[in-house]
RNA sequence: GCGCCCGUAGCUCAGUGGACAGAGCAACGGCCUUCUAAGCCGUCGGCCGGAGGUUCGAAUCCUCCCGGGCGUACCA
């Protein structure tokens, strides 16, 4: 990458001058006058170097004028403008070339292993558009560690008992006496949502009026019924944005498997708990956790946190180096308790980490909602995506940061669907590859193409955007921020489809025309490896 | 009250320490005998919520204030 190569150089420069250690920062020059990158090192070191920048900048430039540039300037307060040999970026387009699909990619697994928990709704309804955002961040997030070399496992957990599937099953029951005329009312707290009556009606025609009475093997049958059917639905609602899961995490196998009496013990031993008014409560405060908060209720059933943390102490048994898990920001209390219980028992500090995202409200013409599953009130997720399809879906969820809360307007997803981001770094991809269509076997071996006729300046910026690839996929990674990816494609096509319009490609001198196919190759391996990550189909024709 | 997040162009949002603040949509005006016009080019539009502070330099960091979201359960 040229950045990092022109940050050493400037390492090596700063140190020759025997100076105390200053940070090197390099970054692209946003405009052409101050060259291809720039670097502020005479300002951030003018301190220690006991000079004024510009001075300090003086002493440097001849220690740079070897090498890569071309030409090195000073300007401004004392900023180093570099200017790159043609040659040098050429070599940086080589590289993408040489490359192919492994351009800014690591091998699978060389960084150890991670998991990757998001979703993980209640099987208590339908996925709203709210948890599809969830969904494509924490899918897009996965193939983005998988590019930096992690080996990631994709994890769903369906919180399958407890007081909000009783209630579940509790609400379809009486959805299921009204069908034979009763008056049954939802009980408090309970859904209310049309999926529960086309539930009932299916049970209806099964059983019949076998369960009159909402007692115990009723209350049973119900949120078996519930749950099964339920969680059948969220995987095919995933399955229809595109998104994966390697394994399906069931709360009721850790309670089966005594795992959450042996994560209270654990946290016994370790002085982590106490009693308090009949109830066992987590030493979270002392902790870096916000409070502290029950365990155990006195009535003695667990809570969702102590189950929680049963879970986790399994992701961390199956060995994993790291597990981040995708959450709303609503679930703010509940991960600094889950981080104190992480420290409780011993565990490294960067084990765990979270994904917060904002919500998603639904835009329709003047009206703004929020979502309310319990009422009933929501958009299905797969309603939209079988409507303007998975890839704006994916790209619309992912576009915007993960802090920030996603206005998605209907009207415009839809309406859009002829003048949208998605179509138009589609249609980029689409382009090249109708470029390559008409050129035929001349598009061959283009690792080998003599790159000195792409001098245009166009051209040289292009190749300075594929090179910045690598750089995104890790920062979009480690950030948590897939929003950078997809505004970095989006700028890349922008920049493409300018190229596009001014430059000829096939039909120009035999050097000329083999130097831009090898330019557009780059391009389209870079398209096609953000669309991969992005999780969205790569056409070849429009 | 306290904690976290957000406040940038008419609208939706990028930009989190650098050199005149960006894009899309919307509005207006150009460009198809030439690799797909699902495109390109141009114009219009902003005291970056407000006030202080740190810094050579602040939309970006700190403090306070205003406005919005979420949380502050023996719910999940």
């Amino acid at each position: 990458m040229l950045k990092s190569s022109i940050a050493s150089i400037l390492s090596l420069a700063w140190e020759s001058l025997d100076l105390p250690p200053a940070t090197v920062e390099v970054y692209p020059s946003d405009r052409p006058e101050f060259g291809d990158f720039s670097s502020n090192l005479p300002l951030i070191g003018a301190k220690a170097a006991g000079l004024p920048p510009r001075k300090l900048a003086e002493q440097l430039v001849p220690l740079l004028l070897v090498g890569p540039f071309a030409r090195v300037e000073i300007a401004g307060p004392g900023f180093i403008n570099l200017f790159l040999k043609p040659a040098v970026i050429h070599a940086a387009l080589q590289e993408v070339i040489r490359s192919g699909d492994r351009f800014g990619s690591s091998d699978s697994g060389e960084k150890g292993s991670l998991q990757i928990e998001f979703v993980s709704s209640n099987p208590t309804g339908p996925l709203t558009v709210g948890h599809g955002r969830q969904a494509v961040l924490g899918d897009v997030l996965a193939s983005l560690y998988t590019a930096l070399g992690y080996a990631v496992t994709r994890e769903y957990y369906f919180n399958d008992e407890g007081r909000q599937i009783d209630l579940l099953a509790e609400s379809l029951w009486a959805c299921y006496r009204r069908l034979s005329g009763e008056e049954r009312v939802i009980p408090e707290g309970g859904y209310h949502g049309e999926y529960l009556i086309d539930i009932a009606r299916e049970l209806k025609d099964e059983v019949e009026d076998r369960f009159p009475d909402f007692d115990a093997p009723a209350a049973q049958f119900f949120r078996r019924a519930a749950v099964s059917r339920i969680k059948e639905t969220i995987k095919d609602d995933l399955i229809r944005l595109g998104v994966g899961f390697d394994r399906w995490f069931s709360e009721s196998d850790l309670h089966r498997s005594g795992k959450v009496t042996a994560a209270l013990a654990s946290l016994r031993e370790r002085n982590g708990i106490y009693e308090k008014d009949g109830a066992i409560w987590l030493q979270a405060e002392e902790n870096g956790g916000v409070k502290d908060s029950v365990l155990i209720r006195s009535d003695g059933r667990p809570t969702y946190l102590m189950v929680d943390i049963a879970y986790h102490i399994d992701k961390y048994d199956r060995g994993f180096d790291r597990v981040i898990d995708v959450q709303g920001a609503d679930h703010q209390v509940e991960q600094s308790c889950m981080k104190a219980a992480m420290r409780i028992l011993g565990y490294p500090e960067k084990f765990l980490n979270y994904a917060v995202h904002q919500f998603v409200s639904i835009k329709e013409g003047e009206e703004t909602a929020r979502m309310s599953t319990r009422a009933g009130r929501f958009i299905c997720l797969r309603d939209l995506t079988d409507e303007i399809g998975r890839d704006v879906v994916r790209y619309f969820m992912i576009a915007r940061k993960p802090e920030s809360h996603l206005q998605f307007d209907l009207e415009l997803a839809r309406a859009e669907s002829l003048d949208n981001p998605v179509y138009y770094i589609q249609y980029a991809h689409t382009r090249i590859s109708s470029i390559f269509r008409k050129a035929g076997p001349i598009a061959c071996g283009l690792e080998e193409v003599d790159l000195a006729p792409l001098k245009t300046p166009g051209e040289l910026e292009l190749i300075k955007r594929l090179d910045r690839f690598p750089e995104v996929v890790s920062g979009a990674a480690l950030g948590f921020a897939p929003h950078l990816l997809a505004g970095y494609t989006l700028d890349l096509a922008r920049a493409f489809h300018a190229y596009y319009g001014e430059q000829r490609v096939l039909g120009t001198d035999k050097g000329l025309m083999k130097a831009r196919l090898a330019l557009l190759q780059g391009l389209q391996t870079v398209f096609r490896r953000s669309l991969e990550i992005l999780g969205m189909s790569i056409p070849e024709e429009m």
